[in-house]
DNA sequence: CCAACCGGGGTCTGCCATAGTA
DNA sequence: TACTATGGCAGACCCCGGTTGG
């Protein structure tokens, strides 16, 4: 906190004095060079911090390979400052890979620290990422999608670890690879962090008296893979308020973490209860018992998922139609169309005269190509 | 043949805070 | 003390089609 509070008070006063005798020296740095001077107001006296300059060399090479200058410095303004880099030997590693020189430089400009690995270490990691993956172009991809997960960390050992554990888990070949192309973050976290949200887990299921509290835990982060990147605090917490909102048995709980209630684990907390409040109300407002509700979140967990505003939209959509909500207790999983798909097949059945009422609104829930040959043949009846 | 049931698949980072380390 | 490594957070659905039972 306080270092961070420091870092900003330095940028509200640039400006200063330089120094002379700095390595690597170059020009075109000199502009973006801070050489800072503050007085803290919370002391009497003041103080003057001199901030270590920035790389010149780096950052020409930098600005020559396309990598953006300015947001590398907003992320990680210490790495423009260090001596020693190894951007060229990453450039040329990744390019070695498959990637081209746009796809190195957004990488570097979004995780400069990247170029603090050396090529020897970069090679390491791709192997032990090539146990998983079968081609250099599905890693490239993951790394370009989101380079902090892949650079974050350099402890590589610890990478090869956690794949053993995460296998020691029984987890196969494909659930790996979906693990790691989904939440990619998992592999860089440390394997204590990983163990002790399995630990969580294990201790979950046994406390609910599951059966086979292995088979539950593989199941749970197969499910669903942003579990591993989650707090366990979190997990725990949407855990006591699916029990507490919806009032379970040990028995309901394990089903419904068994079954869709997984999907929706990983919820920021404070989002999944403003979404469940929010649509109570509207169910309630609606004129459906809290029975009702209850057993429309139980048999239907994304219901979680959906936020508020969508919700409302979606229900809005319904009920112009004069859609009975008790339908849609029936047939929750609409709730997975867009507002605007929604809309545009109600248009399209109004025009063929289709009667909610008589007939629900399952016809809502199909695939794309199901429901066109549906409306084909409403049309073809006249 | 058809509606209804139901499981699966894609996708999810970029930022902040801070303990630890050199 | 600067910098690294890493934990944790906010943000937030939509769709397809195989199978099955009538």
């Amino acid at each position: 906190m306080a270092s961070r509070v420091t870092t900003q008070v330095m940028h509200m006063y640039p400006g200063g004095r330089l120094f002379s005798f700095l390595p690597n020296f170059f020009p075109a740095a000199l502009l973006k060079i801070n050489y800072l001077r503050f007085s803290t107001s919370s002391h009497e006296c003041s103080t003057e911090i001199i901030q270590k300059p920035e790389n010149g060399v780096l950052i020409n090479n930098l600005t020559v390979m396309g990598v953006d200058i300015k947001m590398a410095r907003r992320r990680q303004p210490g790495v423009l400052r260090k001596l020693i880099t190894h951007e060229k030997c990453v450039a040329e590693f990744l390019r070695s890979k498959g990637a081209n020189n746009k796809t190195i430089a957004s990488i570097i400009s979004r995780y400069p620290r990247a170029i603090t690995r050396s090529y020897s270490h970069l090679e390491e990691r791709w192997q032990l990422w090539q146990s998983i993956f079968k081609t250099d172009s599905e890693i490239i991809n993951i790394i370009q999608r989101s380079p902090e997960s892949y650079f974050r960390s350099s402890d590589n050992e610890n990478l090869g670890k956690n794949i053993s554990f995460l296998c020691s888990l029984g987890l196969t070949a494909d659930d790996l690879h979906r693990m790691l192309t989904t939440a990619p973050r998992t592999f860089s976290n440390s394997l204590e962090l990983n163990k002790q949200m399995v630990t969580f887990l294990q201790d979950l299921a046994v406390s609910l008296g599951v059966e086979n509290p292995y088979e539950f835990v593989k199941r749970i982060i197969t499910k669903n893979a942003y579990v591993l990147i989650r707090s366990t605090k979190r997990i725990k917490t949407n855990v006591e308020f699916f029990t507490e909102a919806l009032k379970l048995s040990n028995s309901e709980l394990i089903k419904l973490l068994q079954g869709h209630g997984g999907e929706v684990l990983d919820l920021s907390s404070d989002y999944m209860k403003r979404n469940f409040i929010n649509m109570s109300e509207q169910l309630r407002s609606l004129g459906c018992t809290p029975e009702e509700v209850k057993k429309f979140f139980i048999d239907y967990p994304p219901a979680f998922y959906a936020s508020s505003e969508k919700v409302s939209n979606k229900i809005d959509c319904l009920l112009e139609k004069e859609i009975n909500i008790k339908q849609l207790l029936k047939k929750p999983r609409v709730l997975e169309f867009s507002a605007e798909n929604l809309k545009n097949r109600i248009k399209e059945l109004e025009r063929v005269g289709y009667d909610f009422r008589k007939h629900g609104i399952t016809i809502l829930d199909s695939s794309r190509r199901r429901f066109e040959a549906k409306l084909k043949k409403l049309n073809g009846d006249g």
